[in-house]
DNA sequence: CCTGAAAAATTATTCGC
DNA sequence: GCGAATAATTTTTCAGG
């Protein structure tokens, strides 16, 4: 699918706040209603738009502490990349994982209260993920940028 | 302040969809509209919701390639950590970044169309980065998560 | 702290142009 | 893509448990 600057300015509109009305929308890009719901859709049905979410505080959640691993698997077969897959996603401190090119195997980012917290997700969760061989964490002093604008 | 679990139930609907009507999240937690309005209205203001973002798919987005890069610098005197927070928050690319305490200064997710990008991204704007004295890329391979669930 | 309900305002949807 | 009419929702408010 490919997006003009309406559609463009539709989505950064829809980056910052989800919640808009279409009359407002219609008014901040230009255009009457009816196309401003018509353009949304098709981007829906397109799915480019995959949903609307809340944005939650770490902070006021009580989650800020952030911690990267590395982790290296002693199998790296097809097989044993895929139980970690599936194992690894039923974790829910885990925000992201992504398998790496280089020198190890996947970069984990880890969500939790604290640093007790997060020897606690480690030693009962990540240590029981499979094929795991080593890792290394990585302590987050301070989050600079938590969510970057997305290149429209 | 303190959330109870119908506070929680509320953050978890919101969080799969903020459009969500009151009406319908009343129907879902079981509770009437008025106190989920009011319970809204309060996570508001006290900074626990920050807002309602639509969620947008990278890869329609044609923004699929992640690289997450280790960044040391040269001087990490409080001035310049706080001149390097101010650039790095300029670069739209750059979808995430952390001060990390151990082997480097800086972890950043960076997010491109391609390789070919990711090189123009580091070349034209990590490099003019202040301070900077090494930094080492490791490519995304695959995203086994991307968003990971909050921890409710 | 919640329910239920009514009124007023705003929004979404539909359709002819 | 516009603008108007229709239909659906939301917000606000209030009496009562």
């Amino acid at each position: 699918m490919d997006l003009d600057k309406t559609d463009r300015k539709i989505l950064r509109e829809l980056l910052i706040n989800a919640r808009i009305s279409i009359t407002e929308l219609g008014r901040k890009v230009g255009l009457s209603k009816t196309p401003v719901a018509l353009r949304i859709k098709q981007m829906e049905e397109a799915g480019l738009i995959t949903g609307y979410r809340a944005i939650l505080s770490p902070i006021q959640l009580g989650l800020s502490h952030v911690t990267f691993m590395q982790i290296r698997l002693g199998d790296t077969r097809q097989q044993a990349l895929l139980q970690f897959n599936a194992a690894v996603r039923e974790i829910e401190e885990v925000e992201e994982c992504y398998m790496i090119a280089g020198g190890f195997d996947y970069l984990l980012k880890v969500r939790s209260r604290d640093m007790a917290d997060f020897r606690r997700v480690m030693a009962e969760q990540i240590s029981a993920l499979p094929h795991v061989s080593a890792t290394s964490s990585f302590v987050a002093m301070e989050a600079v940028v938590e969510e970057g604008a997305i290149p429209l």
